[in-house]
DNA sequence: GCGTTCCTTATTGTATACAAAATCGACCCG
DNA sequence: CGGGTCGATTTTGTATACAATAAGGAACGC
C-alpha cells in the first residue's frame, strides 16, 4: 500500500464502492491525479486495475467512466457466483479443518450479533459476511477460483443495496451460514454446495426486491417534486 | 492494434504462447522496450494486462517472470473450465439459432479435415477448435463468463502440449463436437452441458498423458547425454 | 569456510513534457 | 433551423529523466 499507484487504486475504489463516484460518472486522469496527490502515471495504472475489476469501463476512445449496471448484469453476476461459490463450498467441505471451522463459527456469531442489535449493524454484518465467504473461498485452495470470484463479489451496486434489505433476509442469511457450517462439520461437499448455491440465489432475489423498492421510492419522490 | 501498448502486448504474448519465452524466464522492462521498439511506459501497461491474463507473474518485489505451471495448476484450470464451459454450453443450447449452428458445423467440418489429412494439421485443428468453443461461449451471452473463461483458455502450456496428442484423441474431440451440435439442434441444455463437461475433462487427461510422455522423453534424452 | 554488512549496479516506480487523438462549440452553408 | 466542417481545447498516449528500491557481489569479521 506504500506505492502511489496502490494508494490511488484503493482511494478511487473506495469512492466508487461508497457511491461518492456515481455510476456513469466520467473519470479524468488529471482530476484524479490532483485528488490523489500523485501524477498521472500511477493513476493510469490504478485505472487499468479498476477496469480489470469491472468497476470502471472504457469507451472506444479510451475515456474512463464508473461502471453502470443493469439488472440483467447483476443477474448475470449472481448466476456465476452461485455456481462458483457453490463449487468453492464443495471443495472447502472436503478440505475443511478444525481451525477454519472455528473461525467460520466466530464470524457467524459476530454476524448474528450484528443482526440482533437494535438497530441492526449493517456494516458489521457485511464485514462478517465478507469474511465468512472469503474464508470458505480460501479453504477451497484454488488460486484461480479465488481470482475469478474476486471480480464478481466486489460489486458496489450489490453492497450499497444491502443497506435496504429486510431484517428477515439478514436473519435468514445467518441461518443458512449455520447450515453451511453443519455441512462443513460433516465434510459433506454436495450438501455444502447445495446450500451455498441456494444462499447466493436467494441473495439475488433479496437484492432484486430491495432494488425494486428503492426504484419505487425514488420515482415517488420525483412525482412529489413535480 | 495501433497503439504502442497494444503492439507490445500482443508481441510479448505471442512470444510467451509460442514458448520462445520459456516459463520462469525474467522479463526486464528495459529489454522488452528495446525489443518492441517502444518506451517502457507502454511496456508496463502490457505487462499489467499479461499479469491479469496470468501469463506472467510478479514477485513480491515486482519483478516479472513468465508463469510456470505445475500439473496441479493445470488441473485446477481444467476443473474450472469444465464447469464454466459446461454452463456456457447449457446456456448456448437454450439460445442457439440457425446461423450459429451452421457456423459450428462448418468449424467442425474444418476440424475433421485437419484431423483426416496426413499428416494431421494440428495448427488448423487448434484454430478451428478455438473458434468452435469461442462461438459457443459468445452464444451463451454472458459478458462476464466470457471474460472469466478467457484467462482460463489462453494457456500456453496447454496449447503447446496439444502437438503431442494421440491422433485418436483428436478424432474423439471431433466426435464430441458432433454430439454437442446434436444437443444444440434439439435445444437440450443439460445434454449440451454434460457433453461439454466430459469433453473438457477428457481433454485434461489427454493433456496429462501427453505431458507425461514428454517428460519421460526428456528424461530419456538427459540420460543419454550423461 | 560461512555468514554479514555495505556498496555498487540493475530494475522498477513516479513525475513531467510533449505528441496524438478526441470532444465540443462556433461558424458557415444548404 | 438542421447539418456539417473546421479549429480550439481538453484528454489520453508515449517518451524520457530522475528517484526509490531491490538484487548481486566484494570485503570483512567470525
Amino acid at each position: 500500500m506504500s506505492r502511489a499507484s496502490d494508494k490511488a487504486y484503493s482511494q478511487i475504489r473506495e469512492l466508487i464502492i461508497s457511491g461518492d463516484l456515481a455510476p456513469g460518472e466520467a473519470l479524468g486522469e488529471e482530476a484524479l491525479a490532483e485528488m490523489c496527490g500523485v501524477s498521472r502515471t500511477p493513476i493510469r495504472e490504478a485505472l487499468r486495475r479498476l477496469e480489470a475489476d469491472m468497476l470502471i469501463r472504457k469507451t472506444e476512445s479510451q475515456r474512463s467512466y464508473v461502471s453502470d449496471w443493469s439488472l440483467d448484469d447483476v443477474h448475470d453476476v449472481f448466476e456465476l457466483r452461485a455456481m462458483l461459490e457453490g463449487y468453492a463450498a464443495r471443495r472447502a467441505a472436503e478440505l475443511m479443518d478444525d481451525a477454519v471451522l472455528k473461525a467460520l463459527k466466530m464470524h457467524n456469531s459476530g454476524l448474528e450479533e450484528a443482526v440482533s442489535s437494535d438497530p441492526p449493524d449493517i456494516e458489521e454484518f457485511l464485514a462478517r459476511n465478507r469474511e465468512f465467504h472469503a474464508l470458505i473461498l480460501r479453504t477451497a485452495a484454488s488460486p484461480r477460483l479465488e481470482i475469478l470470484l474476486q471480480t464478481l463479489i466486489e460489486q458496489p451496486v450489490i453492497w450499497r443495496t444491502a443497506h435496504h434489505y429486510e431484517l428477515s433476509e439478514l436473519v435468514r442469511s445467518h441461518q443458512e451460514h449455520d447450515e453451511l457450517i453443519a455441512a462443513f462439520e460433516r465434510g459433506d461437499g454436495p450438501w455444502a454446495e447445495a446450500i451455498m448455491t441456494g444462499h447466493i440465489r436467494r441473495a439475488f432475489h433479496a437484492y432484486s426486491d430491495a432494488h425494486r423498492e428503492m426504484m419505487a421510492a425514488e420515482a415517488d419522490q420525483n412525482k412529489k417534486r413535480a
